[in-house]
DNA sequence: CTGAAAGCGCTAACAG
DNA sequence: CTGTTAGCGCTTTCAG
C-alpha cells in the first residue's frame, strides 16, 4: 500500500516533531543532532517513504544531479560502451544520465541538445556538431565535454588522438610490407581529416601509396557496400583500414562473399576494437580506443568540473592512449605462402 | 555573448510590458493572444533567449517529461537497439530519456532505480528485478512498463513472448533433423524458464532429446566458457542454441577453435538477432525479436499511459511476432554431404 | 484577452 | 543544535 500523495519534507518536519529547515539538513547531512532528533527524524522518513523531490532541490540550488550524453549512435558498440563507462561513474557519484541518441544527423542538432541542456549540469557531446551549436554551448554557462573531437580553443575534448590512432595502424601495416594502403574513412566525422593526416604522415614517410575511399556512414552496411568499388580495380589496395570496425567487418565480410580470401588476397583492419572484433573470422586486427575506459573519463572529468570553475578549461591529462590489437585478418601471409597481386 | 543570468518568465514578461501568466500561456499555447503582445513576446523570447526553467515547470505540474530507461547491459547490442528505439519516440514526443545501466546485477537495484523514479513520469525496466523492487515500483503511483519479462498480473509487460521464440527456434532445429538439442541458458534471466519451456514443448514432442547447460553471464565470452564443456563429452548435442547471439557467437569461436566445424559438426543457433550475427562466419542462425520495434513499442506504450490513467492496465497488442532468421550457422549440411570447407 | 496572487517542495541565510 | 523566513521560476485559478 502506498500512501495517496507522496509526503513531502512538511510531512516529515510534522510527524517528526521538528522544523522542516532541521529535515532538509538532515536529509543532506550538513550537521549532526541530537540522539533523540535523529531518531525521530529516521523513523519518520521510514515511515513516510519519504524521499526529497529532485525538482524543488534543483529550483533552489540551480543544480541538477544530471548528466547529459550526446552520441551519434547508441547502437554503435563504440558509443554503447562509453555509455557504460560514463554510466558507471555518474552512478558512483549521485549522478543520473540522459541520454540522446543523435542518429548521426547534421541538422537539428542543437533542438535536441536543447531539452539536455536544460535538464542537467553538464553535457558530454560527441563530434561532428556545427559551429553554430559550438559556440551556442560556449555560452550556455555549463561544463561541456567533446567526445572523440579535434581540440579546438576554449572547448574540453575527451578522447584518443585520432593522429595516433591511425599512425599506430599505419606503421603495423607498413611494417608488414604492404605498400599500397586503401582507407575507408567518413567525411562527415569530424575526425576524419586527422585519421588521414595521421595515415599520410607514415605512409607518406615509408614511400606507401594511400588510397582514399569514403563510406555513406560508419556502418557495417556501408562497409559492406563500399567493397566492391574498393577491390575490383586493377589497383587494388593490399591492404584496408576501416574508419571504424564496423565498416572493416562489413568490408570483410562483403570482400569474402567476392572472392577474396583474408588477409591473403586482402587485409583487413579496424579502429576501435569493439568486442564483436575478436569474433568474426578472421579476427579483426584493430586498435583499441578503450571506449568504456573513455567514458568513465569523460564523466569523471564533467563532474569535476561542475564543482570546481577553475578545472573547466585545464587541458585534459593525456591519459588514453590507443593500443594496436593484433589478429588475424591484417597479416601479411603472402610472404610465407603463394604471391598473388 | 550570452547574458550573465539565464532569463527567466519575469524577464520576459517586462521586456514585453506583459504579465508573466500571459507569458506562461504563451509558452504553453494555451490560447491566442492580440497579434502586438503575441509579437512582442515573440521578441522577447528571442531577444533574452529565454527558455522555460523545467524543474520550476515540473514543480507545479508535477510532470516531468522524462522517461526512465533501466537495462541489464547497455553493451549489449540487443538492449541498445531498444534503447534506439525508445529514444526516437520519446524524442518525437518531447520526452526525454533518463537511463541507467543495471550491468547485469541483481542486488541493489532499487538504488538505483530510485533517483530515475523521481526523476521521471514513467519506467522502463528490463528483467529479473527482484519481487520486493516490484512490489515498490507498483506503489509508485507512476506507470511502470516491463521489458522482456513473463506477464504478471498487475504488471504490464511489453516484448516478445518468449515461449513463442524458443519454440520457433527448436522447430526449425527438428526440421533440419537434429535429434539431440543443447540448449546453453542463463538461469538468472527472467524469460530463461519460459524459454525452455518453449523449447520443451516442440522438442518433448518431436522426441528430440535436449540437454540443457548454463552460461555464468549473457556474454560472449562466457559463450565461449562453455563451450568445452558442452562439445567435449561422447554424447554432444548436434545442435546448440544460445540463449542470445552474444553467447552464441562466444561459443561458436570458441567451437571453432576447439576444431569443430560449422553447422558439420556442430550446428549453433542463437536468439535477438542482433547486426552482428549477419557478419559471423558462419553467419548466424537466429530469431529476430525486433529489439529496436520493441523499444519503439515500449515507450509509445507508456507515454500513453501517462496520459491516460485508463489504459494503464490494459494488455498491449500483440504485435511484436518473433521473426526466425535462417543462416549458415544451423543448416544440416551433413546430409546433403559437405561440400564446402 | 490579460493580470494578480497563491503556492509547488525545498534550501539557505539568519536568528535564537 | 533548531526554527523562521524568504524566495527559486513557473502554472493556475480567479477576476477583470
Amino acid at each position: 500500500m502506498s500512501s495517496r500523495k507522496t509526503a513531502t519534507i512538511r510531512d516529515v518536519a510534522e510527524a517528526a516533531g521538528v522544523s522542516i529547515a532541521t529535515v532538509s539538513k538532515f536529509i543532506n547531512r550538513q550537521q549532526s543532532f541530537s540522539a533523540s532528533v535523529e531518531e525521530k527524524l529516521r523513523s519518520a522518513i521510514a515511515e513516510l517513504g519519504y524521499s526529497q523531490n529532485p525538482a524543488a532541490r534543483s529550483m533552489v540550488t540551480g543544480k541538477t544531479t544530471a548528466i547529459g550524453l550526446a552520441v551519434m549512435d547508441i547502437a554503435n558498440p563504440h558509443y554503447a560502451n562509453v555509455m557504460k563507462g560514463a554510466n558507471r561513474v555518474a552512478l558512483a557519484n549521485d549522478y543520473n544520465l540522459l541520454v540522446v541518441d543523435l542518429e548521426e544527423k547534421g541538422t537539428g542538432v542543437r533542438e535536441m541538445l536543447e531539452p539536455l541542456a536544460l535538464r542537467t549540469d553538464g553535457l558530454i557531446v560527441s563530434s561532428r556538431i556545427p559551429a553554430d551549436v559550438v559556440d551556442w554551448l560556449a555560452g550556455l554557462n555549463k561544463p561541456v565535454v567533446f567526445l572523440g573531437q579535434p581540440e579546438r580553443q576554449g572547448v574540453v575534448c575527451v578522447g584518443m588522438d585520432s593522429v595516433e590512432v591511425a599512425s599506430l595502424l599505419a606503421g603495423y601495416l607498413v611494417q608488414q610490407g604492404f605498400t599500397r594502403i586503401g582507407y575507408v574513412g567518413y567525411g562527415r566525422a569530424a575526425w576524419n581529416a586527422e585519421r588521414l593526416r595521421g595515415l599520410h604522415d607514415v605512409l607518406d614517410a615509408a614511400g606507401v601509396e594511400l588510397m582514399e575511399f569514403d563510406a555513406e556512414a560508419p556502418t557495417s552496411e556501408a562497409g559492406e557496400q563500399v567493397a566492391a568499388r574498393v577491390l575490383l580495380r586493377p589497383d587494388r589496395p593490399q591492404a584496408v583500414i576501416g574508419c571504424n570496425d564496423l565498416v572493416a567487418i562489413g568490408f570483410m565480410t562483403e570482400a569474402r562473399s567476392l572472392g577474396f580470401k583474408i588477409p591473403q588476397d586482402v587485409a583487413v583492419a579496424g579502429i576501435d576494437n569493439i568486442p564483436t572484433s575478436r569474433y568474426v573470422s578472421p579476427s579483426l586486427t584493430t586498435v583499441d580506443v578503450f571506449s568504456e575506459a573513455t567514458g568513465e573519463t569523460v564523466m569523471t572529468r564533467i563532474i569535476s568540473m561542475i564543482g570546481d570553475e577553475a578545472s573547466r578549461k585545464l587541458s585534459p591529462p593525456p591519459s588514453l592512449k590507443p593500443l594496436l590489437v593484433v589478429r588475424e585478418s591484417a597479416k601479411r601471409q603472402d610472404r610465407i605462402a603463394a604471391t598473388e597481386v
